[in-house]
DNA sequence: GCAACAGTTGAGCAACTGTTCAACTATAGG
DNA sequence: CCTATAGTTGAACAGTTGCTCAACTGTTGC
């Protein structure tokens, strides 16, 4: 027995029957679907997109980074940290310095494609 | 006196104060950041990534979205109203129905391409 | 070695988020 | 009018998130 036979469901219109089949090809496999709210759960961070536009002119190390949003190393610090598991940040030690850059021109785009459509 | 004059800084060379200058020349207002943040966040869980792909070929009442993502439609409907909220959806009521759909081109242009960046 | 500074890290906490549950509105059909 | 179904809503609760604080590592220069 199937656990989305006790799920709520409209009454059974054949027109009905043919959107849920519909909606359910164009729903991703449900782990390229948590791969792709994480990314978005990334971005979705104003101190995190801070930093991405900060960084974005050149490599920045993290005292100034922390100067440029007027927060405190270690609060920079524990967001670049989630940036870098995510990958949209690399960095480069230098000395006492660490430089961050953005990884991706990809990133960039999307960002700057979100920017666009708040515009309206 | 500035509040950013007590926030740590790096050890005063020109150097970074160019990059920390530059920085904030590239740091949108705080509003805007705000608000490409909060963009950003509505499309950052998995539950409303799922409503907006089910509903991408054809618009969708409540329930039937419901059956495709197997959630009550109590859920589905409060993720709807944040959908709404953020101008991500639109609906139209018919009889005891009510349809969404997707209100943006946009919107479904940013899923995409962050759905390539994904899959490197 | 040691003092100073850059950066990281873990614990703790307050604020926020998403689901469930129950109560509610509204429309259709008898 | 009454019942059934679609959908919305608010409260409550568990889980998560982001910042602070203090302690830590690592590098530089004396």
């Amino acid at each position: 027995m199937n656990k989305r036979d006790h799920l709520p469901e409209c009454e059974a219109h054949e027109e009905h029957a043919d959107l849920i089949a519909k909606g359910r090809e164009l729903l991703p496999e449900t782990t390229e679907l948590y791969d792709l709210s994480d990314f978005f759960k990334v971005l979705g961070d104003s101190t995190r997109l801070g930093i991405l536009f900060a960084i974005d002119g050149a490599p920045m190390c993290v005292c100034d980074v922390a100067a440029v949003l007027g927060m405190t190393k270690s609060a920079v610090s524990h967001q670049l940290k989630v940036l870098r598991q995510n990958r949209l940040v690399k960095y480069t030690k230098v000395g006492k310095n660490v430089f961050y850059e953005l990884s991706d021109d990809h990133v960039r785009d999307i960002i700057e494609k979100a920017r666009e459509h708040i515009e309206e």
